[in-house]
DNA sequence: CTGAAAGCGCTTACAG
DNA sequence: CTGAAAGCGCTTACAG
């Protein structure tokens, strides 16, 4: 392994001269600057991160969270992408992304503690929110540099990116109230999550305006899964009133809810109209084709990335939370005229 | 931040005894350790990850370099799962992952040696293959600890975890072979790919052995993409003679095959039957259901990072590769008799 | 513009 | 069983 010692020793200088031509110090001559360059080429030299990070304090590395599957927060499509934009964008700024996983709920606390008072990285990215997450918390406490990819309800004054969810499941639940439905139910997400509480929300309040009654027996709490919409159709349809049209917090979860439909012979749209979230490549391709809202999956990550840095910088935070835009696409799964018998 | 150096004036011992409590040294009195333990309690002290790396010369990590989009590797389903199976064994263990990203094929070598050369991981998980990857030549002239998720012709020697490719696509064209088709097509993946070669090679074998024609212009080329597999079918269906029956690359190809067929007026498996890698939970939901071969996707994370935690530890290596098994899970794309109109 | 020195927080032979 | 000392590879006031 070279050094900067090695360096300066071949470059007849001192290591304080080299250090100060790696990190472009401006009071270096030209010469000088040109010969230690040349040798550092020469020698494969390159500064050793860990020993750098030691004395600037500094990792030039943002640690995440992995939610666990055992959560069944897993939603791998949304998860993919989130991660896609994350990683891009601290990767553009020059960070590197430090993952870890907790092996159980008791464990989170420890996982997360393990990176922030080991230093190992300058600020975290978390992936969603429970209810009184207590991670929050934590970081908050420590005043630890943190951006959330969602809302928290307790601490509202973290840096936090999300989208209006509230509007999004409002907009969902008012195309189906335009297109004349007015019996209305909800699949939603797992209750502990401030995600499925917004986007409940959102949707009563549609009702509401609308004046269509709301019934506790339409709204069914599960998870990210294909089998929590499955499982949620042989609930909501055989109640005596059923209702006609369905938000679902969830493509993977609207998967679910086709099949369950079609195995209890209901036709989407002709018997059910759905709208569901992310808008993944497959909603487009299911049949029929699902509506969906846009939430800017890829963005989420972008920009969470982008204010962490920013707050990281000193930089001060102009808007909080950050509000990625969201846009329903409209498929034939929520439009009865635009049907296709297959 | 509280320091070795804190806990020892307060505990009235040496830095070196404090360090020796932390790592369980052997000859250390019981009460000391304990008084210690107790003064690191109270103090929340926590050993500084870097200051133990500078001087260990080991981190504790692994690196993973996410495949670029724009190489259309990114097979969200499997890049998911495999990263989940990943990131499971290395926590177990008490490793961390870094994961980074190269801006453009010409950064990758840059973004890889800058994890090795700056000793910020002690080894390296490999996503895939592409045939004489430049990374793979790179990091076995260096030396640096790897594991590779497929296989590498050019370096037969390298840690490798993978499936039976050839095996695979053999099994799964066989399949079809057995239900009496003799018009057998492929969808296959990019082709600088060791992993498209290997199911085209299984794939030719299987028709070579029931001595069935193979014809170029039933092979087609493509990405791990819908639109893919919905490109591929305009081509190939337009041809004079037609296939009976597809092997796919992918799931995700698969289902833009699906929906392909399904525009041009074909029906599957009526017309046309399929079988896809991956199993992906989706790829039981499509309609029909599409059957497809598991390839233990998780399974070959997981395996990959505990085979390369054993070379780190100097473990001996009894297998190599290590052969992930597949299998094939029937469902109605491949077989005719069982169709049900929907 | 450049160098000598101290120090980041830890580990580990060496000596006792 | 424990401590003093040297050192991991780098940075950065301080002095010139």
């Amino acid at each position: 392994m070279v050094t900067i010692k090695d360096i300066a020793r071949l470059a007849g200088v001192s290591p304080s001269t080299v250090s100060r031509v790696v990190s472009n110090h401006p009071r270096i001559s030209e010469e000088t600057s040109r010969k230690v360059k040349r040798i550092m080429d020469e020698q494969g030299y390159h500064p050793n991160v860990m020993a750098k990070s030691l004395v600037s304090k500094t990792t030039h590395t943002l640690g995440i969270l992995l939610p666990r599957p055992a959560e069944e927060l897993f939603r791998n499509d949304f998860f993919g992408e989130v991660l896609r934009g994350i990683v891009t964008q601290a990767t553009r700024m020059g960070y590197d992304l430090l993952m870890t996983t907790a092996t159980s709920e008791q464990d989170e606390l420890g996982t997360i503690s393990r990176l922030v008072r080991g230093r190992r990285v300058d600020g975290i990215v978390l992936l969603s929110s429970r209810r009184d997450d207590p991670l929050i918390a934590y970081l908050n406490e420590e005043q630890f540099p943190f951006v959330l990819i969602g809302r928290s309800e307790s601490h509202p004054d973290i840096l936090m990116v999300d989208n209006d969810n509230v509007r999004a499941a409002y907009d969902a639940a008012s195309h189906l109230i335009a297109q004349g439905h007015e019996r209305i139910g909800f699949v939603s997400g797992p209750n502990n999550l401030t995600l499925s509480h917004d986007r409940l929300r959102g949707y009563e309040q549609a009702l509401a305006e609308a004046s269509l009654p709301k019934r506790p027996e339409w709204i069914v709490e599960g998870e990210f899964l294909q089998e929590s919409g499955f499982r949620a159709m042989s609930l909501v349809m055989s109640l005596p009133e059923r209702p006609t049209a369905l938000v679902v917090i969830d493509d993977n979860v609207a998967f679910g809810v086709l099949r369950g439909l079609a195995e209890l012979g209901y036709g989407v749209p002709d018997d059910i109209c759905l709208v569901s979230f992310n808008n993944i490549p497959l909603s487009e391709l299911a049949s029929p084709p699902i509506s969906s809202v846009d939430i800017g999956t890829y963005q989420l990550g972008y920009s969470a990335v982008q204010s962490l840095l920013h707050l990281l910088q000193g930089e001060r935070i102009h808007h909080n939370p950050i509000v990625i835009p969201h846009r329903l696409i409209v498929r034939e799964s929520s439009i009865q005229q635009a049907r296709k018998r297959s």
